[in-house]
RNA sequence: GGGGGUGUAGCUCAGUUGGUUAGAGCGAUCGCCUGUCACGCGAUAGGUCGAGGGUUCGAGUCCCUUCACUCCCGCCA
């Protein structure tokens, strides 16, 4: 018998039926009734149920051991009745009897549980990282995390590129983030600068000829943090390639990710071929270089619409005359909304900076009209040009400048 | 650097117009329970209401200062 375990906490099914075995792991929830107890022991494998009777000379001390408890458990696989199965659990067709135990670490009161889907904020979930990275979710994000770094590896040498590593410590290079700074004690008062991109360094390996480079390369720029950007220290999949084009690159990339979420992901691959937008287009259509293609809202044009004369919106008129655009977006069921959704997206508007938001909804009852504070000033002939754009607007939104546009795409969309 | 929000039990949170002894769930401790898998039931302990100052007969609640966290802006090829 090995001295911590036969099998890990995640592997032992029916066809273990009757094997003695030990396992060692975390107590992750206890199930007592008294005379019976249930303990789910937890490893980075699994989870697997242990049950004891109180006939057992050592069922009251397994029964005071709290969670978290690090213990070895030597048992016997035993088969669970048919209305005892676990089908949420990979080992849940058997349990282990416990024949004896043997404590391998104690533990104090728990700051936070580990068996737990509540969220906490990251203060105490940093202070306690160690009982973070026990959880459930967490625990297999960072076991994906290693899984999709080491796919990526293979992958890219399948694709003929050379790993290589950079230095850390390095001289500041002239990009646009602040340089994290190290005191070097060789040199007083001066300083190294970590790099915020292998840049220097990998052009080096580029121009001694070395063809294709990768690395999973750690950037450091001393920024301030996102919602959706950690702060100080990342790191990114870096390539260069030698005599290629633009194409060369984009069909490395394509491939690396539609293969890395075809192997991780049961989310619908959308584009195999990444659609091309010109940086010019994306602008004009979306209002942003980096569009989110699953939103179907484009940014229309409109300033046409403003200069027939059965549309008497001087202010726009004025404006156009003087060389101003004018660009809308159309939503469809906004129809029925109630002015407090209106009012809501005018008020975040002037939030912006915007001195407002002009907008119609249009109405279809006997004659098409336009209605709410802009409405009125579109004749009938003029909405129906509009709605060539789309048969099924019910709401349009007009302003001067792009950039409010693109943000509204978001709250509309998520209206 | 600027603006907003939050801070109450170990954790997640409630606390009305300023008014008696500040509550709940989970967790902890103790007791009961032989088929649970978010087991169930009962009891007990646990509080500098972030900190400091002020207003008031009286402050978790109002005001000022300050700290921490958080979100947004700035910043980040």
């Amino acid at each position: 018998m090995k001295k911590y375990r036969t099998h890990n906490c995640g592997e032992l099914n029916i066809k273990d039926k009757d094997k003695k075995i030990s396992l060692s792991g975390w107590i992750n929830k206890k199930r007592d009734h008294g005379n019976l107890l249930f303990l789910d022991l937890r490893d980075n494998y699994g989870l697997t149920q242990c049950v004891i009777e109180n006939t057992h000379k050592n069922f009251k001390e397994l029964e005071k051991l709290s969670l978290e408890t690090v213990i070895k458990i030597d048992g016997q696989v035993i088969e669970r009745s048919k209305d005892t199965l676990n089908k949420e659990l990979k080992t849940g067709e058997i349990e282990i009897s416990i024949i004896s135990y043997e404590i391998l670490g104690t533990t104090k009161e728990l700051p936070i549980p580990v068996f737990s889907d509540q969220e906490y904020s990251e203060e105490i979930r940093l202070k306690y990282r160690f009982l973070d990275l026990r959880r459930k979710k967490i625990h297999q994000n960072i076991i994906l995390r290693s899984k999709v770094i080491s796919f990526i590896r293979s992958e890219m040498e399948k694709l003929g590129f050379l790993e290589f590593q950079t230095p850390i410590l390095t001289s500041s290079s002239p990009e646009g983030a602040r340089d994290f700074l190290v005191p070097s004690r060789l040199n007083p008062g001066k300083f190294y600068a970590l790099p915020q991109a292998p840049q220097q360094f990998k052009q080096l390996i580029m121009v001694s000829g070395f063809d294709k480079y990768f690395q999973i390369a750690p950037c450091f720029r001393d920024e301030d943090a996102r919602a959706d950007r950690s702060p100080g220290e990342f790191y990114q999949l870096d390539l260069e390639m030698s005599f290629v084009e633009q194409e060369d690159i984009f069909n490395v990339v394509e491939k690396l990710m539609t293969n890395v979420f075809k192997k991780f992901s049961n989310k619908k691959i959308l584009y195999e071929k990444f659609p091309q937008i010109t940086y010019s287009d994306a602008m004009i259509k979306y209002g942003t270089d980096k569009p989110d293609l699953r939103n179907p809202i484009i940014i229309n044009e409109f300033t046409d619409i403003f200069k027939r004369d059965d549309v008497n919106f001087e202010i726009f008129k004025k404006l156009i005359s003087k060389g101003n655009i004018v660009r809308g977006l159309i939503a469809k069921k906004t129809k029925d909304k109630p002015r407090s959704f209106f009012d809501g997206i005018d008020k975040w508007a002037k939030d912006q900076g915007a001195s407002g938001l002009a907008y119609f909804t249009i109405e279809k009852d006997k004659e098409i009209k336009g209605k709410g504070p802009v409405g009125k000033f579109f004749s009938s002939d003029s909405i129906q040009e509009i709605m060539k754009i789309s048969k099924h607007i019910s709401m349009i939104l007009f302003a001067m400048e792009l950039n409010y546009l693109l943000e509204l795409l978001e709250i509309i969309y998520l209206n």
